[in-house]
DNA sequence: GCTTGACCCTGACGCTACGTCAGGGTTGAG
DNA sequence: CTCAACCCTGACGTAGCGTCAGGGTCAAGC
């Protein structure tokens, strides 16, 4: 039996919010005579799940859905907010490996700040994609959004694509080169310096990288018409020229 | 020249958006004489810095400010933006470890669930409370939200001196026993098991704990009135133990 | 010259999760 | 009985846009 202020403070939540849970049916408490809410023990746990929903960056409403359909075990509630964090931080991970390419890349006389910061912005938004239905639930679910989430948005498409637009001109007049030549060693290593650049040397951006070139005929038509179009002969002569070199 | 829809989808913002920042006077196009928005590639600087700024969790209005006065530098730019992201890794580090624990906790048989709960919302309050201004701002101003960061919810400390009641009473107990001998060598392995539930074993937290009791007196009344008392002897007893143990 | 369709503009209201009064009832101590 | 200390219920404000509604603009085709 607490009253409102009592049950706020040891909740860690304000009594305006618990009006707001009450309005929009989350958290209902009884009602004294007079109108008073009283809250109870059965209420801190139910409030206890709330803010721990919550912190998962549900939105009020699925909690409430949540709540009432299948109310929720502390281990699982544990479980699921451990996993959360966890591929959050993965996520940062990622996020500032790329950030320390791009600083390197600017202090290496880096020509183009737009292509590092948006390396950086592209890399900081995969944090944000990580949405907490995918979270929440099982693993199916998430590899789904795994699988979708080294797509690249169109403008950041665009841009890399003007990079690489002046190596695959480059290439393209030397395929009648030797792969194993110097020249197509050069140009396989200022191809591989490109991938590098633009993915700070994630594993993970680059199976995207190769993903949005494999896709390109699903590319919105606008930049279809600007990105330079890589030959199939453009990408086998890089490719031999590579495995020359590993030999 | 851009008009509002490319400029949009160039930089991964919305039309909305802009029309907003246009409204606020964050970003400010031309106009044609039909009132047709007409951006520039000055103005895809300046969002992009706009977003990297929003993506620290800036609100608009300092942003702008921000900006106005003192435009910022792509390199101070990435290096606020990368401080900011690892402090965020260390603190879901932090908030993981103690999920850990708590599920620990739990699966042991974990008597109260309460405050194994009310631990994990601790620790994740603590993510929520870096402010994008300490993040930003050097590391003077940094240091000090570090040292308040300790400070533990009236609730939190609440529970956790429940949990101390019965440790204590024994402890006073027992205070006439030899501090090396098998009793109070249990009382204190008990203390510092206790200590390890609590803080998932870190030692940031731990830290914190012990300011915590050290600022008793500052505690509000009605916690202070519930929680157990620790008598100096009481202290001295437990810490002669542990210097027993380690001779 | 006029229509058509594709864009663009400006309000204006909606949304989330509450913060923050204002105005008024309730409760317990003196 | 009074008075301070709480409690309640609207009601409006906040940030950062989303989402129409109503209306102007522009280039193309007839």
């Amino acid at each position: 039996m607490y009253n409102a202020r009592q049950f706020s403070r040891m909740c860690g939540v304000t009594v305006r919010a618990l009006h707001h849970y009450d309005r929009i049916g989350l958290l209902r408490p009884r009602r004294t005579s007079a109108g008073y809410r009283v809250y109870e023990d059965r209420d801190v746990e139910r409030l206890e799940q709330i803010v721990a929903l919550k912190s998962l960056g549900a939105p009020l409403a699925k909690i409430r859905e949540m709540l009432d359909t299948h109310p929720l075990g502390l281990a699982d509630a544990l479980r699921a907010q451990r996993r959360v964090l966890e591929e959050r931080r993965r996520a940062l991970g990622r996020a500032i490996r790329a950030i320390l390419a791009a600083e390197r890349y600017v202090k290496s006389g880096g020509a183009n700040r737009s292509a590092a910061l948006k390396k950086v912005m592209e890399t900081i938004q995969m944090e944000k994609q990580t949405e907490w239905t995918n979270q929440y639930y099982g693993d199916e679910a998430r590899e789904k959004i795994e699988a979708g989430k080294g797509r690249w948005s169109p403008e950041l498409q665009e841009r890399v694509s003007r990079q690489w637009t002046d190596l695959i001109a480059e290439v393209q007049a030397s395929l009648g080169e030797d792969p194993a030549g110097p020249k197509a060693q050069m140009l396989a290593s200022r191809w591989m310096g490109l991938v590098n650049e633009f993915t700070g040397g994630d594993a993970d951006i680059q199976a995207g990288l190769g993903r949005m070139w494999a896709d390109r005929a699903n590319w919105p038509a606008d930049v279809n018409a600007k990105a330079p179009a890589i030959r199939p002969e453009v990408w086998r002569f890089i490719q031999d020229a590579m495995a020359a070199a590993k030999r």
